[in-house]
DNA sequence: GATCCTATTGACCACAAGTCAATAGCCGAT
DNA sequence: ATCGGCTATTGACTTGTGGTCAATAGGATC
């Protein structure tokens, strides 16, 4: 609902005399910077403290160039947040074929703690700071919960034995929240080392098996059988 | 820091002809119909989708007058929130003091099901769509955290043994994420009864404890003892 | 009825997101 | 060389929203 300022119809606009771009760049390579300019800001100060002016003028660009990449503020948020967020899911994701079950969940762990401890206020700031309410933004970060979940479990046979059970599904959420809640504040207070949080976080998630296992166990059993 | 757009000092600011206020309320009346307000609106939409003047239009009130009792749009959401947050923890701070360890927790996470399960979309807004990066706001969801802690293990013996050992911090807060995660996953899939997903947070917390106090009793054994 | 108190108003400001016609730099064809 | 087209780039402009402030209306009190 345009509040209509006055009857002027905004005439015709005025000829520009002038205009002098800086440097003109390839489409990707502007992209690419932009991208980079926007995970670093956005790492360090809030979304809404950070301007597209700022972002405009540390770039040594104008505010339509801008636009001119991403249609809006909120799109260059998401990408930025993207990258991050498949960076992290891909570290996890390379976990040697070979290992058994247990090993895979340590290991996965372990490039899980590596990545968030080298990119901290970046995790800390996208997972918790963003703009939570954005159906997109919570989308992404559902999907890293979900990736991350499932990478953790591939080849499991917690996992095989577990996948039909809906309780399962609910507890392995609660898992991840305890291993954001726990590394969030590692991250903030360091009481231990990064190995004894990473076993910590492992046998949690066997003990949570094995509690979902065992209501599962006496669920049937009641049941008579 | 205001830019100064020209020498002119606003000038003196010309004479209203006219004002016509609709209701005149008392000030604590007024105060908690807006409380009120804030807190319904931003349970539905989310920050920034609720402007000042849909508040101040919807409460038959101009901008301004909202201004004077809440000195900023954050101030009022934080309150709101405040208050939310208030009688959550009252709630499950409500445990009769005769119960034994185990049943203070059943108790309490009854409770805060019981709570979340009648305010469901104002807990998901407030706790999860709010304003991260805002200081306050973070302050406000943590002190929930803490708070609905302490209150589980109040007077538990599992706390006094544990009180001490610097892992059971992050523990503790690994398991309010559990806490958190499985409620909002429960929240959006019923998957089981109130009763089975309390019980279960409940054997999750008691495994941890368990998982935590190992890693205790490992670690003095091996210093010798 | 004059006076004070305060709940209330509406015009106004500054700033930030987003739009758009115009332009500058470059590259290939003439 | 140079003309023409393509596109990266600009900057003025619009719109919307948080926030300010002098002025006023409605009562209570004297």
């Amino acid at each position: 609902m345009p509040p209509r300022r006055g009857p002027i119809v905004a005439a015709v606009r005025k000829a520009l005399p002038r205009a002098r771009p800086r440097v003109r760049l390839d489409n990707d390579a502007r992209r690419a910077q932009l991208l980079q300019l926007a995970r670093r800001t956005f790492a360090g100060r809030a979304y809404d403290e950070v301007s597209i002016d700022d972002l405009a003028r540390e770039a040594k660009i104008s505010k339509g160039l801008l636009y001119h990449y991403f249609p809006t503020k909120r799109d260059l948020y998401v990408a930025g947040l993207r990258e991050i967020a498949d960076e992290l899911v891909e570290r996890v994701a390379s976990i040697p074929a070979q290992l058994s079950p247990p090993e895979r969940v340590r290991f996965g762990l372990e490039a899980y703690l590596d990545h968030i401890t080298l990119h901290q206020r970046a995790f800390v700031s996208l997972m918790r700071g963003g703009i939570g309410s954005d159906p997109e933004v919570a989308g992404v970060v559902e999907g890293v919960r979900t990736r991350l979940a499932d990478r953790f479990l591939d080849g499991s046979p917690f996992a095989s034995v577990l996948r039909g059970e809906p309780r399962f599904e609910t507890a392995l959420r609660g898992w991840i929240g305890f291993v954001e809640g726990a590394s969030i504040d590692w991250c903030a207070h360091p009481r231990m080392t990064r190995e004894e949080l990473r076993e910590m976080l492992a046998q949690v998630l066997f003990a949570v098996l094995g509690v979902v296992g065992g209501i599962a166990a006496r669920a049937s059993a009641e049941k008579g059988m």
